[in-house]
DNA sequence: TCAATAGTTTAGAATTATTATAATGTAGTT
DNA sequence: AACTACATTATAATAATTCTAAACTATTGA
């Protein structure tokens, strides 16, 4: 989504109601330069912040997952612990720095092409991603 | 770990007290041909199978993270929901069908060797993994 | 061999993340 | 304005995992 755009014809849109929830959520996470990662937690922070007054937990949880399903957020697995979820939507790798648990988008330059030589009968590839795992160069792995 | 071997020994080896639970842990997770995916249920049934009594769940949560910190067990971060574990401990790649849930290795040379022109300074690459989805052909991707 | 002790197992309680519920509220339509 | 369908909310329920403290067991060394 653009910078800026008006969020109430983006949600009409695609089917979701423009609630003010809403609104404020997509604005925190559409109104910005870069795409970025974020868990339930950081985005009720967020929102409450940003609208002045609390939202509620479940509303979270429940927009976010419209929005996945409408396919503006992309839930990313990483760490059985936590979930992240990411406002670029599109195929691509990562890495993840496993000391201070930060996400890191990797360009689409910055890696080779990656071709599968196997193929499951029946089956189709739906996604190809990379996670590369960093770690501060003078310790050991954790 | 090769087959057949005396897990009392190989426990003790790596300063974990070989306790009936262990070993038997260590029968069904390591006493096969094939490495092999699981989540903490599947084990918990397998276990309490082979011993014919109860295992405590608190018992293998420990113990499978005993096994992952001395390096015998990986943990596979896939499903946001569910933890899976694999037996198969050196960086390697997957399929995941998103039908069946079910995680399916990649040899080495089903795919090509991966270049990563991105360096982060001061941090050293921990791993490359990669994982491609699959899913049924005749249907849209979930 | 046998007691001391340090690590282990256990059932159940606690915690955390997520989902369900049901009452209240609100957007869109007439 | 009023109706209706969908949203939001606080709270309860559920599920996965971790914690706790008492009972147990493997190891050590007298």
């Amino acid at each position: 989504m653009p910078k800026n755009c008006n969020f109430i014809e983006k949600l009409r849109e695609v089917g979701l109601r423009p609630t003010k929830q809403r609104v404020n959520m997509c604005e925190v996470l559409f109104n910005r330069e870069k795409t970025f990662h974020f868990t339930i937690n950081d985005l009720v922070k967020m929102i409450s912040e940003k609208m002045n007054e609390k939202i509620s937990l479940a509303t979270v949880y429940n927009t976010v997952h419209a929005l996945e399903k409408k396919g503006y957020l992309k839930e990313i697995s990483i760490d059985s612990h936590k979930s992240y979820f990411d406002t670029n939507t599109l195929a691509h790798h990562h890495f993840f720095d496993e000391d201070t648990h930060e996400l890191i988008d990797l360009n689409e330059s910055d890696i080779d092409k990656i071709n599968i030589r196997k193929n499951i009968t029946g089956k189709k590839i739906n996604s190809v991603e990379v996670l590369v795992r960093v770690a501060s160069d003078n310790q050991n792995q954790k």
